[in-house]
DNA sequence: ACATCCTTTCCTGATT
DNA sequence: GAATCAGGAAAGGATG
């Protein structure tokens, strides 16, 4: 009943809203001002219909203002300029309003008086006034503003998207002023949070009106401005499928090959070197050193089915059709499309790569070892011969069976159906999560099985060829591909046996996010790879953090990881160990305790406060700015940040929200409005380690992963909800979450 | 070599 | 006081 009072008190609002509005346009008489200024007051003051929307009130604020000024000067028959009342001028707009603002008060009625005292604090009150989520049931219906506010026709040619993407309550945290100055506004200014102007919330504090003016006019301070003003030729950008050129293709070819039902074979694209070392890259990349453009054309020639656009598409993702967007809205809409995209671009770096013979121990650990013999030899014809990477969806439907049949499967009971139109290339890139999600029931069990094959080619003759001379065979698996590594069976940690899913279950909950530990000392995602799988540590030094971690997994990771950090895989080793050895270096004198004599990352005692606290004895007044060590420094080369697009936060907090599983969404992210694309983090240090996961970087926290979408307001791709914490917002450069 | 992109890191200050 | 937000600044790595 409170709902339909408040929709019928703000349809009264909007409707005299545009009467006042119309009734300007056409220049009032004088007679109809006062029916125009009840009306206006109505709408600011007696109508109690829920506070306007900060646009709402922009608009009536100028109309209002309008109507009093023309209340005011008509009957002194002083000369109107012909601006004053047509459009609001942008130039003069905060001098005008203080002006006309100050006049109508000698005549007006006290009431009035005040009222416009109000409404010169509701300009700089649009922060405060917005604490609703866009679309939520107290939501403020949006505008059109196309209909009542000539000033914006400029947005009439715009989509409607747009249109309802400008009217929501970010947009609307710019100041009356600026609104008005700033007619043809593209979106991208118009979303680029202002500073917060400190006067902004008239509840908190009664500034005097010039203090006002003077901290929200963008003409006298550029305290308030946007950020990073962009020329207003975006406005004509608007387009519903607006795609970065870096991160997204922009068009959907439906003759591509496509993640459901590709018709292989397919003409193979012109790649580039780029292109060509794509599939390599994605292959390899968290296997290699390659360094991002090594050609491998055996793996070329293998590969020669799977095409990548070579040209553009950057992304990441196996252009086998649509961009990532398409892929996820796909993957909405049919069980036939592959999830590949979900987490493709979340390659992993070498080190989280496990040396066959460490991989061997693991699964020995896990009493699977006996299932590793042979499978790649065995099988129908087809896959066997050839790496993963270059099945067909055939191979991977063969391979689907006999791996169920070497699981004790009858054959025909299972349904590799969801997998259909996969690939080998599409199976490499997937992680264990990705199994799972495809196939809560035995996703596990494919990624096993796939792991195992991998491991096994790397030890092949034909397969070795594939792999530069400079790289250790060791790195081709598929685990450092994951992507949510820390499911990987390497990483395995959990108890031995236990389904993944269950495990998923288990600690994916919000209670169990309460052992992620900020300071990163104890951060035990269910198969979160051990912390020195990021760091050259001293196996002493974290052993045990990790409950899920086995001491046997743990001495044989530990033994991986000073290998590798002594041993770089890159060919030029040398100099990578010494540069491994300095920044050792640094971070043990600056972050962990030198006990011991080897090098030592510890990321997992490092925190800013112990830094501090470390170098209590010359605490400068600021403290020096250093550069926290990357201990995965080598461990990243190879890996192409840009190389594999759809490797950026905003896909992966995306490829969180879309994902069905629900120990992601809603557990660590959800929709707040996924119509409007609004989502919020529930644990975001949660999403931060899982970023950071993804990232190799264990230092990363919700702070850090925060500032990084704050950047994206920049480009359009994310957009601010202000006064929500934890909130975003989807921008117009983003694209695959729509449902 | 250089510019650019996309972060990452650190920071200050404000807000909740 | 902690968490979060906002954004400047610098830097790094990859790419074109």
């Amino acid at each position: 009943m409170e709902q339909m009072k408040r929709r019928k008190s703000l349809g009264d609002a909007l409707s005299g809203m545009g009467t006042l509005l119309q009734a300007l346009e056409r220049r009032p008489s004088a007679s109809e001002l006062p029916a125009l200024s009840r009306i206006s007051t109505d709408l600011f003051v007696n109508g109690q219909a829920k506070p306007l929307s900060p646009m709402q009130q922009c608009l009536a604020n100028v109309a209002l203002v309008a109507a009093s000024q023309q209340h005011q000067h008509q009957p002194q028959h002083q000369p109107q300029p012909q601006h004053q009342h047509q459009q609001p001028q942008p130039q003069h707009q905060p001098q005008h309003q203080h002006q006309h603002q100050q006049q109508p008060q000698q005549h007006q009625q006290p009431q009035q008086q005040q009222q416009l005292k109000q409404l010169k604090q509701l300009d700089c009150a649009v922060e405060a006034a917005p604490r609703r989520v866009p679309g939520s049931p107290d939501s403020m219906p949006d505008l059109n503003l196309n209909n009542i506010h000539t000033s914006q026709q400029q947005y009439a040619s715009n989509s409607p998207v747009l249109i309802q993407q400008q009217q929501n309550w970010t947009q609307q945290s710019y100041s009356c002023n600026e609104f008005n100055n700033q007619q043809v506004l593209s979106e991208a200014e118009r979303i680029v949070p202002r500073k917060r102007c400190p006067l902004a919330n008239p509840l908190r504090t009664a500034p005097d009106e010039s203090a006002i003016t003077a901290a929200c006019s963008p003409a006298q301070s550029t305290e308030c401005k946007p950020a990073s003003a962009q020329p207003s030729t975006n406005v004509n950008c608007f387009a519903p499928n607006i795609s970065s050129p870096r991160t997204d293709t922009t068009s959907f070819h439906s003759d591509s090959v496509g993640f459901s039902n590709p018709p292989f074979p397919r003409q193979p694209q012109q790649t580039n070197m780029a292109a060509s070392s794509s599939c390599a890259q994605q292959l390899s990349a968290p296997r290699h050193s390659s360094g991002g453009s090594t050609m491998l054309p055996n793996l070329q020639q293998n590969l020669g089915q799977i095409s990548y656009t070579g040209n553009g598409n950057q992304s990441g993702y196996y252009n086998n059709g649509p961009n990532m967007s398409n892929t996820w809205e796909q993957q909405q809409q049919g069980p036939s499309v592959v999830p590949f995209a979900t987490h493709s671009g979340y390659l992993q770096p070498q080190q989280q790569q496990q040396p066959t013979r460490q991989k061997t121990a693991t699964f020995s650990m896990l009493g699977r070892s006996d299932q590793k013999t042979s499978l790649y030899q065995r099988g129908p014809a087809g896959w066997t011969s050839k790496h993963p990477c270059a099945w067909s969806p055939m191979d991977c439907q063969l391979w689907f069976q006999s791996v169920a049949e070497d699981n004790g499967f009858i054959p025909g009971s299972l349904d590799f159906g969801m997998f259909e139109g996969v690939n080998g290339a599409m199976l490499t890139r997937m992680g264990c999560i990705d199994f799972i999600m495809k196939d809560k029931a035995h996703g596990e069990m494919w990624f096993h099985a796939l792991g195992r094959i991998l491991d096994q080619c790397t030890s092949a003759t034909d397969i070795g060829q594939l792999i530069p001379k400079n790289e250790p065979t060791e790195n081709l698996n598929m685990y450092g591909n994951s992507s949510l590594q820390f499911l990987s069976p390497a990483n395995l940690t959990g108890p031995v046996g236990t389904d993944m899913s269950e495990y998923l279950q288990d600690h994916f909950s919000n209670d169990e996010f309460d052992d992620i530990d900020i300071n990163g000392e104890a951060v035990n995602f269910p198969c979160q790879p051990p912390l020195q799988d990021y760091t050259c540590l001293n196996g002493a030094a974290v052993q045990g953090q990790s409950p899920y971690y086995t001491p046997a997994s743990f001495v044989a990771q530990a033994q991986v990881s000073s290998s590798f950090c002594s041993t770089s895989q890159n060919s030029d080793g040398m100099d990578y160990k010494s540069d491994m050895e300095s920044e050792s270096t640094r971070s043990c004198s600056t972050y962990s305790t030198p006990s011991s004599s080897r090098l030592v990352y510890s990321f997992g005692s490092y925190s800013p406060t112990e830094r501090s606290s470390s170098s209590a004895d010359s605490t400068p007044p600021r403290q020096v700015r250093t550069r926290a060590p990357k201990p995965e420094k080598q461990q990243n080369k190879g890996r192409s940040k840009h190389g594999t697009r759809g490797n950026h936060l905003w896909e992966f907090i995306r490829d969180l929200l879309v994902s069905k599983d629900t120990k992601l969404n809603p557990k660590i992210v959800k929709w707040e409005n996924q119509e409007q694309g609004v989502f919020r983090f529930v644990e975001s240090e949660a999403v931060a380690k899982m970023w950071g996961e993804k990232k190799c970087n264990p230092r990363m926290t919700y702070e850090k992963l925060s500032r990084a979408m704050r950047y994206y307001y920049k480009s359009n791709i994310l957009m601010p909800v202000i006064g929500r914490r934890l909130v975003y917002r989807f921008g117009a450069k983003a694209t695959g979450w729509r449902v």
